[in-house]
DNA sequence: GGCATATATTCAGACTTGTCAATATCTATT
DNA sequence: AATAGATATTGACAAGTCTGAATATATGCC
């Protein structure tokens, strides 16, 4: 497996687990949980919780704060934030045909379809919009 | 490892792999792509490529559609809008102290800090945000 | 049909992850 | 200090994932 570097990720990594995501949830709603609660409200053993908030920690999900012999955990605003920006960096633009526009519109950033692979379209390439 | 079946929770897990968020990003920008170009953008062979369409396919994430011998993809609305519901649904609700509103606000849905574990909190079970 | 190109599938190997039992660490109380 | 409770760590196992080589399938063109 390419061990993932990319920071948005690693987030995304971290909350696509059943458990973690229960565990966000659970945090979105309640804003503090002390760590034994989340063992009710995933149904798994303590030392399975303490790990998901491991990773949760690691990736900058949550934070954590002792208060006497419990522990609390609590979002992070910040990488509430970055999830809602990855999500909303992702829009169905399926309405733009890339045959046409796609170089235009990427300015460069994104692929021109016919160097990126240095091969020419087979004979013609139509976009599944146009074509039809 | 617990086979997930929430279906968020497939959609992030669908999400959450370097090689596939690329391809996400690259339909978000071009709107309908050549499953060929994607080995170009992501730097992967032509099977892994497969692969990882095949996953997003079978997510919910993209729709394939054959146009001669080339097969364009693109993403998938209902998904893009579930992925940002997803992310709004997620809130640093930081600010309210668990411990006195917890049962109140998640009126019987979140956890009932005493009730889900079956014992008292340990004398008091101060919030950290009243705390200090 | 035969050939070339594009995409999918199969298979195997290396690696990662989720889980829990056992144990350790930390804190507060007596 | 001793004890009790909460959380973290270690270790091991099963199961999943990512990857690419080899191969199969599908389509279009001659």
């Amino acid at each position: 497996m390419k061990r993932a570097t990319d920071p948005d990720v690693l987030l995304l990594q971290a909350a696509a687990d059943p458990t973690r995501l229960a565990i966000l949830r659970q945090l979105s709603v309640d804003g503090g949980v002390c760590a034994c609660d989340f063992t009710a409200c995933c149904d798994v053993a303590q030392p399975t919780v303490s790990h998901h908030l491991k990773v949760l920690r690691e990736s900058g999900w949550v934070t954590s704060e002792r208060h006497g012999t419990s522990i609390w955990y609590s979002l992070c605003p910040d990488a509430v934030a970055r999830f809602r920006e990855i999500a909303g960096g992702i829009l169905p633009g399926a309405a733009r045909p890339a045959a046409m526009l796609g170089s235009l519109v990427t300015g460069g950033v994104g692929i021109d379809a016919a160097a990126s692979t240095g091969r020419r379209p087979p004979k013609v390439k139509p976009s599944p919009v146009e074509a039809q």
